[in-house]
DNA sequence: TCTGGGGTCCTGAATCAT
DNA sequence: TCTGATGATTCAGGACCC
């Protein structure tokens, strides 16, 4: 597999067997802080943490020199300042993150059409097709590796292995820089010494639920019976655990991803009791996911909200929506409807709007159905086509997806 | 010390339909 | 028609990930 080489991390020899492997994880360094360093490059070496400097932030990302002194992502900027007083402190650059995300992915897809981005720093790659291009698992690795460093000027670490998981365990375990391959047949050997907190999905909670109960690494959770986990975790952890844990993870690499909801959040600079207040920034926040939907080509059809008190107590309210909609005005009537219906004991912290249920936008037109259950196809919104036959004469009405335009049947019938 | 913003997935209760 | 079983859907909350 691989040994530590001095330096904490680990490198997998250029000969390591790589058997059975096929499933890359390519995680980049300290992504952020990557770029910023990239882009000026007096940064180099020092201590810097991406965040705002002040009010409510948190770190989004801290360079290894910062690390070295306990900063983590996530941690709130004043604690993170504490502890590493010298840090440099980098407002973040999205955009700038975005373009440079794009250059590694392009590096990966001239290797694999099979690529899973899980985030803008990290991909899952299937390269078992591309052996006789490239070379084996452990070459091409090494290959993407070199790539990203001579291409784009940042630093990669990669698991090879022979499933996502076992794959993803491998990449963070060789950070940074590094890479770590797991041959099929010794992922066993290689998974149960980790501690379960190392399972991808047990998160702090379910750690110390499982560890509550000795079940402490890996090879625990294997030996556990599955009555003892469903009552720890649930059936569906359970299963997923036991899986994980004798190295079974049947996902594929997916190169596609459906958007499932859409959301906007903001913590106030100080906490707002004013419930006019609430209602404008519900109006602001339904104003930005609508335009996120009608450029994605989504309505969605349910609306949800997420207030979150002064002492950090956090409801949602969810409503379905009387039809489905990308604009502003109907998603910020959902969600003002919704506020009205929480008790407003406490200031507000922060405040969130978020689409769910999203459907394809009525890019096919709608349908309509008159009294005789005959149909008319239009192309437009709802509105225009009630506008131009009147509202008495539809007796139901359905936006159609790009996919409906074209599977439509030449003689459709309402459903009773 | 004081906890961002973007998401996904799971669970359990309530409700509705078959 | 009534009843129970079962299943789908909706809603709220929470854990988790980056």
């Amino acid at each position: 597999m691989g040994r530590a080489d001095g330096s904490g991390r680990i490198v997998s020899p250029i000969d390591a067997d790589d058997s059975g492997t096929g499933i890359l994880h390519v995680d980049m360094d300290a992504f952020y802080a990557a770029v910023e360093v990239l882009d000026d490059p007096s940064l180099k070496g020092k201590p810097i943490v991406i965040g705002a400097p002040e009010g409510r932030s948190v770190v989004s990302s801290a360079s290894y020199e910062a690390r070295r002194f306990g900063v983590r992502s996530a941690m709130p900027m004043g604690q993170a300042l504490r502890l590493c007083p010298q840090a440099i402190v980098v407002l973040p650059h999205f955009g700038r993150y975005q373009a440079v995300s794009a250059q590694v992915m392009d590096v990966f897809r001239s290797f694999t059409p099979l690529v899973e981005p899980l985030s803008i720093d990290e991909a899952f790659l299937d390269v078992r097709g591309a052996r006789r291009l490239w070379g084996s698992p452990g070459t091409i690795a090494q290959l993407i590796r070199t790539r990203i460093a001579e291409e784009v000027g940042i630093t990669a670490s990669v698991g090879v292995a022979a499933t996502k998981h076992v794959a993803k365990m491998a990449s963070t375990m060789s950070k940074p820089d590094g890479l770590l391959i797991v041959p099929a047949d010794r992922t066993q050997e290689f998974l149960d010494p980790k501690p379960v907190r190392a399972i991808w999905g047990v998160g702090p909670k379910a750690a110390e639920a499982l560890e509550s109960r000795a079940i402490r690494t890996i090879g625990d959770v294997r030996q556990t019976p599955p009555q003892v986990l469903e009552r720890i975790v649930g059936p569906a952890g359970a299963q997923r655990l036991a899986e994980l844990a004798r190295g079974i993870d049947p996902r594929g690499v997916e190169t596609t991803r459906v958007e499932k909801s859409i959301g906007h959040e903001e913590t106030f600079e100080t906490d707002i009791p004013d419930v006019g207040v609430l209602r404008a920034e519900l109006l602001r926040l339904s104003d930005r996911v609508a335009v996120r939907l009608r450029r994605a080509g989504f309505e969605a059809a349910g609306v949800a909200i997420k207030v979150r008190f002064s002492d950090f107590s956090t409801i949602t309210r969810s409503a379905t929506l009387p039809e489905p909609s990308a604009v502003g005005q109907r998603i910020a009537e959902a969600s003002r409807e919704l506020l009205a219906g929480v008790d407003l004991r406490l200031p507000v912290r922060l405040i969130g709007v978020r689409a769910e249920r999203l459907q394809a936008a009525g890019s096919g037109g709608v349908a309509l159905w008159d009294d005789d259950a005959d149909w008319k196809r239009l192309e437009g919104t709802l509105d225009d086509a009630l506008a131009r036959f009147g509202k008495g004469a539809v007796t139901r009405a359905t936006f159609l997806g790009r996919d409906e335009q074209r599977h439509l049947p030449s003689h459709p019938r309402p459903e009773s």
